[in-house]
RNA sequence: CGGGGCGUAGCGCAGUCUGGUAGCGCACCUGCUUCGGGAGCAGGGGGUCGGAGGUUCGAAUCCUCUCGCCCCGACCA
């Protein structure tokens, strides 16, 4: 049992000006941590033991599936130069030399120094499967650290390694990542999700990313209750069947004059329809990957439904384009031949293969066109560098479109616009495929569940690597026939301040919303909502409370008063039974005023309160539990069995 | 790296525009009262105003440079 009297808990009323997001004021306010840099934290005894339960729960989970290192986090330079990754990392390397000039680094993940290990000291396939894990603090030099603890430049992570003779091994391992992670971030109390990630540029098979909805989040991420998750980028979902316009006249797309109707909503408001029976047009001048001059564009034209909106990283992905920007008018005018307002699909395709710079009248996109192309004696562009550049424009056509029929699109004229338009006969895209953000509420693909869509924050990650480093380093087994092979890897991450972090956000969103509750809606005047909540006040109203399994203690024994020795021989007599019972207990025996008391309880995320007062007399005392915002009263020889109960 | 903001006591801030001996609240120390929702009264301690240079009789305040921190964007195993 452990005595406030004679611990240092530094809590604060008011949270530094620096502090944003309520994890971060939390922290500093419960006295978790203190800052002494952008991005660096020194971790206070209360974060300390909290981050330490989080750290036994990961250790005794990665246990049962691996070997614990202990890795060195300054390394030389050479094996970063034989992964390729010296240069690769860039500035978010912390990089420095010893005294001899030779060059060193912080390590940012560890792959290099397991590998090295693993080439040195793995022989046989009979060696593998191997999982080896280590927690240890990562360094990474970040453009912006902020928002508290969420990014910063000093951590603390878990970092596992597998290393399989083969593919199905490999996804061995790779299952039990998934399975350990589940375990452990269900016994940190979090609500969490896996979302499919991308694998691309590593090369790797598959991907997944732990997840918690909070505002605080930097990642946008859909899931819904049949278990599809995914980030944004990758998200996609099953469409409700749109009504198609019956077809006018012939059928075929006529012409309508549409003065000053250059809006979705005043073309719809116009013909009296959906914006999902319209066809947007956006329009993208795409930077191409990879090429050598740094920046020639290429037209990129998506079309959607009226009511969907583009995804910029899906649409690269699919035109090999690196960036987009929005087309200047004269590229309008040059790629598709329409002003902006009245683009659309029919007829582009007349207009594919590019065009000629007469059609060009000034401005920034003349000048970046001659500086890229010249006019050959026919009029077509070509390359000033003699390169081959796809000048076709990219036509991406969403999937939402297809099997749509009669609808409405701009006709690439001054108020004009078709109606009858439909995909397939009147205009055929360069490709199909899904370009859009999905939206809230939208039926997931797999199941047709609602899906939800939010700000996320990553707290793990698995990920099957295959041979990038073992085949660059050098690593190599025999197999069981005597050949020598590369053995195959998976890298596992799990941000241990990230669980800390996103359980306060989850929790403190949850008490914000129903502090919210009781002060908007039905009861205005209620005093106590209000006082609590400071309206304009200056006392800080954040709140929340952490897991058992995470919270520096899972129970605080509060003696109301301490200069009524009966209540203080009580709280000595309880708090002193939890312990024994196995609960991490803290007895408040501090001479406070019990209000003072009971703030700085809820200030440091304690679960379960006991509060020991006037009721005793009665053999009474209350129970606080802040998960459920509930108090009842016990009697004192049920405490400790009622607190064992609650805690396991 | 681009844009914006801020550095005055442990925390939150005023004072800067218009130069004239540095203030308020909380916290801290002492005493008395109070004692279940961040107590009251009285007394007290604590700041070379981020740093350097300059202008001036005189700089927290004006000028130049510099360091740091926060936010938005870019970036992000």
């Amino acid at each position: 049992m452990h005595r406030w009297s004679q611990l240092f808990i530094p809590t604060l009323r008011e949270a530094p000006a620096d502090a944003e997001v309520a994890s971060h004021k939390l922290l500093l306010r419960a006295g978790y941590i203190r800052q002494l840099g952008a991005g660096i934290y020194s971790y206070l005894p209360l974060g300390q033991r909290s981050l330490n339960k989080i750290i036994a729960i990961v250790r005794e989970e990665m246990d049962r599936i691996g070997q614990e290192f202990l890795l060195p986090a300054l390394n030389p330079a050479e094996i970063w130069q034989e992964s390729g990754r010296w240069t690769g990392m860039g500035q978010n390397m912390f990089r420095l030399k010893d005294r001899k000039g030779a060059e060193l680094c912080l390590a940012m993940t560890h792959e290099e120094v397991i590998t090295s290990i693993a080439r040195n000291e793995l022989r046989s396939y009979k060696q593998l499967p191997q999982i080896w894990y280590q927690i240890q603090n990562k360094f990474r030099d970040e453009p912006r650290p902020k928002a508290g603890l969420l990014r910063v430049r000093q951590f603390t992570m878990k970092d596992s390694y597998s290393f399989d003779i083969d593919q199905a091994s490999l996804d061995a391992s790779y299952q039990k990542h998934y399975d350990a992670y589940c375990r452990i971030f269900t016994r940190c109390g979090l609500e969490f999700v896996a979302v499919d990630a991308d694998s691309g540029a590593m090369g790797g098979s598959g991907s997944q990313e732990f997840m918690v909805y909070t505002d605080a989040g930097e990642d946008l991420i859909a899931s819904s209750a049949s278990g599809y998750a995914a980030n944004l980028e990758k998200a996609t979902s099953r469409l409700t069947p749109i009504e198609d316009l019956a077809p006018t006249g012939d059928g075929l797309p006529e012409l309508v004059s549409t003065p000053g109707k250059a809006s979705i909503a005043d073309v719809t408001a116009f013909f009296g329809i959906q914006a999902s029976q319209d066809i947007k047009c956006v329009a993208f001048m795409g930077s191409i990957v990879g090429h050598p001059a740094g920046e020639p564009w290429r037209p990129v034209v998506a079309f959607l439904r009226g009511d969907h909106q583009v995804n910029e990283t899906k649409l690269n992905a699919i035109a090999g384009t690196a960036e987009l920007r929005p087309m200047l008018p004269e590229e309008l005018e040059l790629y598709i031949g329409g002003p902006a307002g009245y683009l659309g699909p029919v007829g582009i395709a007349q207009v594919m293969g590019g065009g000629s710079l007469n059609g060009l009248k000034s401005g920034k996109a003349l000048d970046k066109l001659k500086g890229i192309f010249r006019e050959d004696a026919t009029g077509k562009l070509e390359a000033l560098d003699g390169g081959t550049y796809p000048l076709k424009t990219i036509v991406v056509m969403d999937t939402g479109l297809e099997g749509r029929a009669n609808l409405v699109a701009g006709a690439n004229q001054l108020d004009m616009h078709f109606r009858n338009v439909t995909p397939g006969r009147d205009f055929t895209p360069t490709v199909i495929a899904d370009i859009r953000n999905i939206n809230e509420g939208e039926l997931d693909p797999i199941a047709g569940e609602p899906m939800r869509l939010g700000k996320a924050v990553e707290i793990g990650h698995i990920f099957k690597l295959g041979d990038k480093y073992t085949k660059s380093m050098g690593a190599r087994v025999l197999n069981a026939d005597g050949k020598e092979v590369t053995p195959i890897m998976g890298c596992y991450g799990i941000g241990i301040e990230r669980i800390l972090t996103s359980a306060i956000e989850s929790s403190a969103a949850k008490f914000a919303a129903q502090t919210s509750a009781a002060i908007t809606p039905g009861a205005p005047s209620s005093p106590t909502a209000l006082s609590s909540a400071k309206v304009g006040g200056s006392v800080a109203t954040e709140s929340y409370a952490l897991s058992p399994a995470i919270a520096p203690f899972a129970c605080v024994v509060t003696v109301t008063n301490i200069r009524e020795p009966e209540l203080l021989a009580a709280g000595e007599k309880i708090g002193a039974a939890l312990s024994a019972a196995g609960i991490d207990t803290l007895l408040d025996d501090r001479d406070e005023r019990a209000g003072v008391k009971f703030k700085d309880a809820e200030l440091i995320g304690v679960p379960y309160r006991i509060n020991i007062g006037k009721k005793l007399s009665e053999g009474l005392v209350e129970l606080v539990d802040r998960l459920t915002n509930t108090t009842t009263d016990l009697p004192i020889d049920e405490v400790t069995e009622h607190l064992r109960t609650l805690v396991n």
